[in-house]
DNA sequence: CTGTTAGCGCCTTCAT
DNA sequence: ATGAAGGCGCTAACAG
């Protein structure tokens, strides 16, 4: 059986207080008292109940992360992320998928609150534009951070690349190259780094004066599928583009595969670039061109500002983390 | 704020034992008032907190699903099968990620089971076989179902397809086209299900007459990578094979794509088949021969029999789920 | 059928 | 610097 702090104070010949001070770094306990203590809790393999310290105390040394992501890849990126974090600092995290197209999502965030108690939860894209997400949070008064928000930037810390930049300078890349016509694919409409990205690459279009060609920017949802049909679809034009700029990973994993389909040589006959969200490209296209942006380091940045802000009472979140490319830089708010 | 439980019990104007009796489902409630009861439940919007229901009672409504696998389709598809079933339920579950290869493992999972009050466990491969994990499990003389174990199969409910046949089938598919020169690459070897995949393969072969030779039959990791490297060598040799079977989705996609890049037609020169553990396969290579291993049905089967028992006492536990193929039987054990 | 009385394991005032 | 007492929200025997 579990051994409880009861049992851990006996051994150690102080009271439950003792440990539990022990056991919440508090200071004023004699350092040869809490040297007794932490070996009764290493002798008896002692591991608090996080039920029980959830339910008297404040905090529960746990965050919940959220999503809603059509890859597995960068579903996977973002979990381990966190969790990598929350290792370090003792704390556990709630993977929680969602649907932020439900009409019950603002019921199924307040039950997750209220059935878990949470210190803090970590949003990312898209949930961290979800306006029902982000009430539910506000109402409950619970610490929050978003991973690549859209709007709202200043109601809550949050961790984020320069998508339109990042965009920027891959269709800069392409053009160097002698690509004149370059078909993109956008990314899911929920997501607000989609229009961003393309924003980039239609700044840099027009930076080089390159006209724009509606039938060359498609439509697609982040994921392998719509990324292949797009592919397909530019690639079996008359003209076809010479490049392709995928806005994901995944979607880029789908050209490439219609390419191949097609016994289009890649880049021989056609060049693919786009955004690595999850090291899916570093398997699938080595080759190629792509922003890497660093989704797990970015799950582990968020988890880092939520537990600073549970231990010191909200102060660091005045800090963000900015990631560009493969620099990191962390800047102080105006606030 | 949350609503508690006596809220609840003043709003109906009953006891907080009777609202308890009303949350748990127990009988010897009368109908209306059961029925007031939750009227205040729903009207409050109440939801029992975790913590405090597993403090006081011997049940949490929280199963732990642990794994360690290389591949984030496979993580995704086990997560999503368990959190499936255990939404209908009415419980939560822990995801939880180890290294079977850590020496803390042990540790690992018991601070899991201290700190967590947690009603059943499920084991996939290849955690399934961790002789750490269940002992320690055993241990704490906890409920827990695995996916494709490989031994010791009494001591645990389980829930499995018979790799050993559906391997065997694929390859008279292969010989069947006309193939004799086969390549095999094999899965993780800390997985049981590779050596019972190559094990069909093998007998495959034999009842055919074909004769193995060993450098068509290489070692993979089970993921991308490793199936890469394995097809681009069997690809490159003087006389290639004219078909591949790789043991997981991954590792076909890294054939596949190795193919790609040797500018081979595919089925044209090289015919690649294999296990679809995860759904990849439908994307990556929709025309190739496949097993489907159900790997997201397997999760929920084996959620289903963890709760099923922490609902009956363990009785149900009797029972174990057989897929193989699209063919779902259900089967008693000698018990 | 319903309510009363004790805790579950820990944190949190308050004393000392 | 340490301990005693009370309670977090809920379930578990007991009575009625």
């Amino acid at each position: 059986m579990r051994s409880t702090i009861r049992e851990v104070s006996a051994a150690a010949g102080v009271s439950v207080t003792t440990v539990s001070r022990v056991l919440n770094n508090e200071p004023y306990v004699k350092p040869a008292t809490r040297r007794r203590v932490e070996e009764a809790i290493a002798r008896l393999d002692f591991r608090p109940s996080v039920a029980a310290r959830a339910l008297a105390g404040q905090r529960s040394f746990q965050i919940a992360l959220l999503y809603d992501n059509p890859s597995p890849y960068y579903i996977y990126s973002i979990q381990t992320g966190a969790r990598a974090h929350c290792i370090e600092r003792g704390f556990r995290v709630v993977f929680q998928e969602c649907d932020v197209t439900s009409a019950d999502l603002a019921r199924d965030i307040a039950g997750l609150l209220a059935e878990t108690h949470l210190d803090g939860v970590i949003l990312s894209p898209p949930v961290s534009d979800s306006a029902e997400v982000i009430a539910a949070l506000q109402r409950s008064n619970l610490p929050f951070v978003r991973i690549a928000p859209g709007g709202s930037l200043d109601i809550s810390p949050r961790v984020f690349i320069d998508d339109e930049a990042a965009a920027e300078r891959i269709t800069d890349h392409l053009v160097g190259l002698g690509h004149r016509r370059i078909g993109f694919i956008i990314g899911h409409p929920d997501h607000v780094a989609s229009n961003q990205r393309l924003t980039g690459f239609r700044r840099a279009l027009a930076r080089h004066g390159i006209a724009e060609e509606a039938e060359l920017i498609q439509q697609g949802l982040f994921d392998f599928t719509s990324g292949h049909a797009a592919g397909r679809r530019m690639l079996t034009m008359a003209r076809r583009p010479s490049a392709i700029f995928a806005s994901n990973d995944d979607m880029g994993a789908g050209v490439l595969t219609a390419a191949h389909e097609l016994g289009l040589a890649v880049p021989g006959d056609i060049a693919i670039a786009g955004f690595d969200d999850t090291d899916l490209a570093r398997l699938v296209w080595p080759p190629l061109t792509t922003i890497r942006q660093p989704t797990r380091e970015l799950a582990h940045a968020a988890a880092k500002m939520l537990i600073d802000a549970t231990d010191t009472g909200g102060q660091q979140l005045d800090f963000e983390l900015v990631i560009r490319g493969s620099t990191v830089a962390q800047q102080r708010l105006k606030s």
